[in-house]
DNA sequence: TGTCCGATTGTACGATAGTCTTATTGTCTC
DNA sequence: GAGACAATAAGACTATCGTACAATCGGACA
């Protein structure tokens, strides 16, 4: 489980941390019934207070996606329905999506650098039936 | 480390605090990871209201020159050059399109649904002027 | 078996940092 | 003067951190 927080984006990190679990849950990577790190394992991991990751456990909570549970750790809930876990995925997209946009935005580029630059990731995921690899020129 | 401000000059006092900074880092006399004082001190310390400091740090901020972050303080960035920022823009950008689509397949999207939840953003963005916040539904 | 106690886990709350929104003040233009 | 605009100020707000605290677990030991 390996999270990553962005100092420089101004996006909250308990936001960042937030999305992150989501995304690991609707990808599959963190199963119901899973721990996650301790407040302060996962803390020192990000060099972070623990208090901040205990404030995006606690809107987990609230949510119903984790169990948080004093003196014993927090754990992965059973997603309540398909229908759920469906809204869940999409939200995934939205936010996916939106993260992208503001990133761009934030980097400095409009709408149509952008556009473009999406627009020739997705021949390449056309022809190839796969997204590039990350990391490829 | 100490900024002083001429009040007789009618050059604006965020103006003449983001050129002493700059100066300041371009002698040496601030290196990146420095950390600057808080809005507050310094506004104290010049005798100014410290959102006058927050407005010079959030100009340098923009211009990447130093990294202000909420609840923590501000602190210097590591100096790039123009032509190396300018790739390291488009490497981003480049990035992060594949960073989207390659989560977006992971989350068991096509390249259907990621074009059309892309554009749905793209338009908000275009109406805006800038991308729909993150959280928002 | 029962209890104690240290280690580990999450919680509460106040202090400190930056941010946002709105008001005030000064200056420029007509 | 009146209106527009930029600079500054004021206060409420949000994010993060530090310290002190409470719940749970697990081993030691009588």
């Amino acid at each position: 489980m390996n999270f990553d927080i962005d100092l420089t984006t101004h996006v909250p990190i308990y936001i960042q941390l937030i999305d992150q679990i989501k995304h690991a849950i609707a990808t599959g990577e963190l199963k119901p019934g899973d721990q996650l790190p301790t407040v302060r394992q996962l803390a020192a991991d990000l060099r972070v207070n623990f208090n901040t990751i205990a404030r995006a456990y606690r809107m987990l909570d609230d949510d119903g996606i984790i169990s948080t549970q004093h003196g014993r750790g927090t754990f992965i809930l059973e997603p309540v329905s398909a229908e759920k876990s469906a809204r869940l995925r999409h939200e995934s997209l939205l936010r996916l999506t939106r993260h992208f946009a503001a990133e761009a935005y934030r980097l400095g580029f409009g709408p149509q650098e952008a556009q473009d630059a999406f627009t020739e990731t997705l021949k390449l995921w056309q022809t190839d039936g796969k997204p590039p690899a990350t990391e490829e020129k």
